[in-house]
DNA sequence: ATAATGACGTCGG
DNA sequence: TCCGACGCCATTA
């Protein structure tokens, strides 16, 4: 059912990925939304995910619900906004979370 | 079974 | 705005 997504991966780690993979370039999710979205878990446990399988997929579309990137990745995320045009706040360092938002798919 | 860990979130200073 | 303390919860040790 998912696309280009690696397999044997438990359950509650392929829904993440499956999320974090139906966010549009431009837009973003919190490690929380996505939780929240699922209805299990915690951001922590989206981190855990994030961090073990997020390479698979766009890892810089999920950050911290100050609109900061994933901790140890900052440049990378930074430039792949650049890239895709993700509203950034006056600072240049973080996400403009009122503008980025993604609610998830409808 | 208990304790530590972590790509988090919220709040108070 | 920045930072530390606490709460949270699946995974690991």
């Amino acid at each position: 059912m998912s696309g280009g997504l690696p397999d044997h991966l438990p359950d509650h780690a392929s829904a993440v990925l499956d999320v974090v993979d139906l966010i549009p370039p431009g837009r973003v999710m919190t490690y929380g939304d996505v939780a929240e979205y699922l209805g299990q878990g915690g951001p922590r446990q989206v981190g855990q995910v994030m961090a073990r399988w997020g390479a698979a997929v766009a890892w810089w579309r999920v950050l911290k619900a100050d609109g900061s990137p994933p901790p140890g990745h900052e440049e990378r995320a930074l430039r792949q906004y650049r890239r895709e045009g993700t509203p950034l706040r006056s600072d240049g360092r973080r996400v403009d979370l009122r503008l980025a938002r993604w609610e998830g798919p409808a």
